[in-house]
RNA sequence: CGGGAUAUAGCGCAGUUUGGUAGCGCGCUUCGUUCGGGACGAAGAGGCCGCAGGUUCAAAUCCUGUUAUCCCGACCA
C-alpha cells in the first residue's frame, strides 16, 4: 500500500482489486452509466468532455496533415463486407446483422459497421479516375459495433467511439510514408497530450487487422502491468484496391491500382487514462487533457466577500485555463474530495484568510502538495503549475514502465517472469509462428509488438532456441 | 462461449435458510446553524424487491425461464 493517505473511502484499493478499482472509479467519478443494453454504457458529460478534447486535438492535427472529415453510412450490405476475403473473415465473427427492416424481410443483411474500410472502397472506387485525384486523405469520427464477449467500459464495449482514417495513394511508398505518419501522430498525441509513454513498433503476423500487409501499433503499460494498445495504423498495400477495383491512370495513361492506409485511436484512451495515473483517490487527469483543469473552492462562503472573490478569481483564470468554480452549499471538505476523485489537476483554494493576505492555496491533484500563492500573476502561477503537473505524470508514467519492462534470455526466465511480474518482457524472437502461439498457450502472453527501436539482446529466439531475427516486447494485454 | 457471483429507493446493503404490513445507512427536498479534508439538528419525499411465467389463501422469499452487471478463463480496439 502507498503511503499517500487514501482519501476516499468508497473506491476500492487498487492494490487490493485492480479490476474493482477501475470500474468503482469509472462510476464514481462520473464517467459512465451502465444501461439495460449489454456491453452499451452511457458516457455521462464528464467522460464525454474528455472525449471532445481527444477529438479537438487529434481533428485538428489530421486537418493540418491535409486530412478531411467525412461521414459514410453505418451499415454495410453483406456482399460489399465479402469483397475482401481476409477482411471478412477477420470480422464476420463479430458483427451484428440488420435482417428485417420496415417490418420486411431484407433481401441482403447487413452488417452494422465493424469499421469501414469496404464502404471508403467502394467510395474511393468511385471519386478516383486520375493521378490529379490522389492522395485522397479522409477521416471519419463515428461509432462502431463489435459483437464482444466480454465487456468492460472504455476498454470493450459492443458499440465504441472512434476515428478511422482511410487514405488512398498512388504509390507503396507514400502509403507507407502515411502509416507511419500517423503512427507518429497517434504516439505524440499519447505522450504530450495524455501524458501516457507509448511503445513503437509493428505487429507480428498473427496480431496484424484483417486485410493489412503491415499493422503498425503504439502499446502502453497499465498501472497493474497489462499492456494496451493504445492505437494502430496499417498499411494496406494494394490489396483492397485490388479487391474492390480501385484504379487511376497515370501520367503515361495506364491503369494502376492505389495503394491504401487507415489507421484509428478509439475512446478506448480514456481507459488508458484512468489505468496509467489513477490513484486510490480516483483519476488523476492530465492537465493538458482535463475537462476542468482548475477547480475554485471558496472557504467560509457565507463570510462577507468570499464568493465574489473566489468568482473573481475564477473568471481571470478562465481567460486563458478551463477553470471552474464550486459555490454549491457542500462543505469544503466534500468538495476536495468529490474533485480528487474527478482528477482535476489542481485545487484553488480561497478564504477570509487568504483574502486578507491577497493570495490563496494551490493543491496539485498529482503529489497532494500544498502551496500559497500570491493572488498576483495567479495564471501564471498557475499555469507553471499545470505545465509541472503534465510533466510529472509523464515521467511517473516512464519511469513505472521501465521499471516494468524485463528482459528475458532463454525460456525459463521467460516463463519466470511473465508468471511473477506484471510488464512487458523484451526479448528476441525467430519470427516463427509456431514459436509466438507456443508462447501464448504456455504463458498467456502477446507478442505487443516488434518495436521500431530494436535492441540487440542475442542470437537465439528465447523460446526455440533457433537463430533470432527480432526483439519483440511481450506481455499480458486488455 | 465455458466457470463462479450478483440483481430490494439515486448509491451501498439487510431481509430470502423457516412464505405472512418493505427496512437500514448514505444521498435527495425544506428550514436553521455551519464552512481550511466527505458538518449538525429538525421535518419530509422516495419501492410493480431486474423481467416473465408457475406453486400457494398469501411470494422479495419456493420453482422454471430470461435479461443485465461483476470476477476468472478462451476470442477481440
Amino acid at each position: 500500500m502507498s503511503k499517500e493517505k487514501k482519501l476516499v473511502e468508497e473506491i476500492t484499493s487498487m492494490d487490493e482489486d485492480f479490476a474493482r478499482w477501475y470500474t468503482d472509479i469509472v462510476k464514481k467519478a462520473d464517467l459512465i452509466e451502465y444501461t439495460s443494453i449489454k456491453g452499451c454504457c452511457v458516457f455521462r458529460p464528464y467522460a464525454y468532455a474528455l472525449w471532445e478534447n481527444i477529438q479537438h486535438t487529434l481533428d485538428s492535427k489530421f486537418k493540418e496533415l491535409g486530412h478531411e472529415n467525412v461521414y459514410m453510412p453505418m451499415f454495410i450490405p453483406e456482399s460489399l463486407l465479402e469483397k475482401e476475403k481476409d477482411h471478412v473473415e477477420g470480422f464476420a465473427p463479430e458483427v451484428a446483422w440488420v435482417t428485417h427492416g420496415g417490418g420486411e424481410k431484407l433481401t441482403e443483411r447487413m452488417c452494422v459497421r465493424p469499421t469501414s474500410e469496404t464502404l471508403f472502397c467502394e467510395h474511393y472506387k468511385n471519386i478516383i479516375q486520375s493521378h490529379r485525384d490522389l492522395p485522397k486523405l479522409y477521416n471519419q469520427w463515428c461509432s462502431v459495433v463489435r459483437w464482444e464477449k466480454t465487456t468492460r467500459p472504455f476498454l470493450r464495449s459492443m458499440e465504441f467511439l472512434w476515428q478511422e482514417g482511410h487514405t488512398a495513394h498512388a504509390t507503396a511508398e507514400e502509403a507507407q510514408e502515411e502509416t507511419i505518419r500517423m503512427l507518429n501522430v497517434y504516439a505524440d498525441f499519447c505522450e504530450q497530450y495524455l501524458a501516457i509513454p507509448v511503445v513503437k513498433g509493428r505487429k507480428t503476423d498473427k496480431e496484424k487487422f484483417a486485410g493489412a500487409v503491415a499493422t503498425y501499433t503504439i502499446e502502453s503499460l497499465m498501472h497493474d502491468g497489462k499492456a494496451l494498445q493504445s492505437g494502430t495504423s496499417h498499411n494496406f498495400g494494394d490489396g483492397f484496391a485490388k479487391a474492390f477495383g480501385i484504379q487511376y491512370s497515370d501520367k503515361e495513361n495506364k491503369l494502376q491500382y492505389v495503394f491504401q492506409t487507415s489507421w484509428g485511436v478509439t475512446t478506448r484512451l480514456i481507459g488508458a487514462l484512468i489505468m496509467v495515473h489513477g490513484d486510490n483517490s480516483g483519476l488523476v487527469l492530465p492537465p493538458r487533457i482535463a475537462p476542468k483543469q482548475v477547480m475554485v473552492v471558496p472557504i467560509a462562503m457565507h463570510k462577507e466577500g468570499v464568493a465574489e472573490k473566489a468568482t473573481e478569481i475564477c473568471s481571470t483564470l478562465k481567460k486563458t485555463l478551463r477553470a471552474d468554480i464550486d459555490l454549491s452549499d457542500k462543505t469544503p471538505g466534500w468538495k476536495f474530495a468529490e474533485y480528487e476523485m474527478k482528477g482535476v489537476p489542481v485545487r484553488l483554494e480561497i478564504g477570509p484568510k487568504d483574502i486578507e493576505n491577497n493570495c490563496c492555496v494551490l493543491v496539485r491533484r498529482d503529489t497532494g502538495e500544498k502551496q500559497v500563492a500570491s493572488l498576483d500573476n495567479i495564471e501564471e502561477t498557475v499555469a507553471n503549475l499545470l505545465e509541472d503537473i503534465q510533466n510529472n505524470l509523464f515521467n511517473k508514467a516512464l519511469m513505472h514502465r521501465n521499471e516494468h519492462t524485463y528482459v528475458a534470455k532463454d525460456y525459463d526466465e521467460f516463463k519466470n517472469i511473465v508468471d511473477t511480474k506484471p510488464g512487458f518482457v523484451k526479448s528476441m524472437w525467430c519470427g516463427d509462428d509456431a514459436c509466438e502461439a507456443k508462447i501464448k498457450e504456455d504463458t498467456g502472453a502477446t507478442a505487443r509488438c516488434m518495436p521500431f527501436e530494436q535492441e540487440d539482446l542475442g542470437d537465439t529466439c528465447v523460446c526455440c532456441g533457433k537463430k533470432a531475427k527480432t526483439m519483440v516486447y511481450w506481455g499480458k494485454a486488455y
